[in-house]
DNA sequence: CGCAATTCAATTGCGCACAATCTAATTACG
DNA sequence: CGTAATTAGATTGTGCGCAATTGAATTGCG
């Protein structure tokens, strides 16, 4: 309200970047802040449920397939990665063929939790609070836009 | 490619959070990777260009108010102003009123560069590459996202 | 007034996120 | 073959993001 008075009508350098990147940032934090109690009980951080929702869709996976999967690169992936590990869920063992890559797979306690995890998918529905025909086309909104970012590279 | 074929009808616990986190989450990190070659110019990262639009839209704010805007606290906001403070865009300075508070506001230098900023937004504008109602919509559907998941704490 | 409760920032510790760099293994090419 | 270029993953350094703690200042209440 304090803008100054003359300022222009159309206006052409709108605001659209702070509307959307103010929307999304705070979004995805609250994905996080929603689902960190949820996750507690399972000793999960939110990107390392997020791996394990990888796992679980398809076993054994290359660090690198898992971070085309999740954008994101080795130096996030390896420390994670070695953290699922020691925690039992995960293993790592080098391709016999191709040495240079580390095959991820679940353990017998890592698949065991993707039961205990459904409770968590559950409450995070409701946490969502919209039907299933609006949360797929948010979802679809927000992949186009991410593929128009990424694409603008 | 590789989906399974037998698809669900009914499927009531649905991987309506799968859909969305992972939608969210990639999303986040692209904005974050298209703004980052925007911003290198002036020396900011996403954050702290947030917080710097944040000052720009209204000078002058506690530490508390700045957290709230952009839901982050003063365990990350501390020490971002203060290399936003020691790159001589910011000052801070405690109210005598109630020295508890900490008022944050903008240098002269730190004014300045709103107007280099202008840049950024067109260019970023661009990569959104959508009409600007479409923005406004998918901002107010994830800005509603967002609400929900912060009130079902 | 005196003291407990509250509020605001700062600090500490842990876990991402990513650029840059490094090592080792594989592939391509002369 | 043998050397260069490429690829996969790990390591290092910087900067968030947040819980938990600390410390100082203010408020509330008897």
């Amino acid at each position: 309200m304090s803008k100054n008075a003359q300022t222009v009508a159309p206006e052409p350098p709108i605001k659209i970047d702070a509307m959307l990147c103010f929307a999304i940032y705070g979004a995805a934090h609250a994905f996080t802040r929603t689902y960190k109690p949820l996750l507690e009980p399972l000793g999960l951080t939110y990107p390392q449920y997020l791996v394990m929702v990888a796992l679980w869709e398809e076993d054994a996976q290359t660090v690198k397939a898992l971070g085309e999967r999740l954008g994101l690169d080795s130096g996030t992936l390896s420390p994670l990665l070695k953290r699922l590990e020691q925690a039992g869920l995960v293993a790592r063992k080098r391709n016999r063929e191709d040495e240079r890559q580390v095959n991820v797979h679940l353990t017998e306690q890592g698949l065991t939790m993707k039961a205990e995890a459904a409770s968590v998918t559950a409450n995070i529905g409701k946490a969502i609070g919209c039907s299933l025909d609006e949360a797929v086309a948010l979802r679809d909104a927000v992949n186009a836009l991410k593929g128009r970012l990424d694409g603008a590279e």
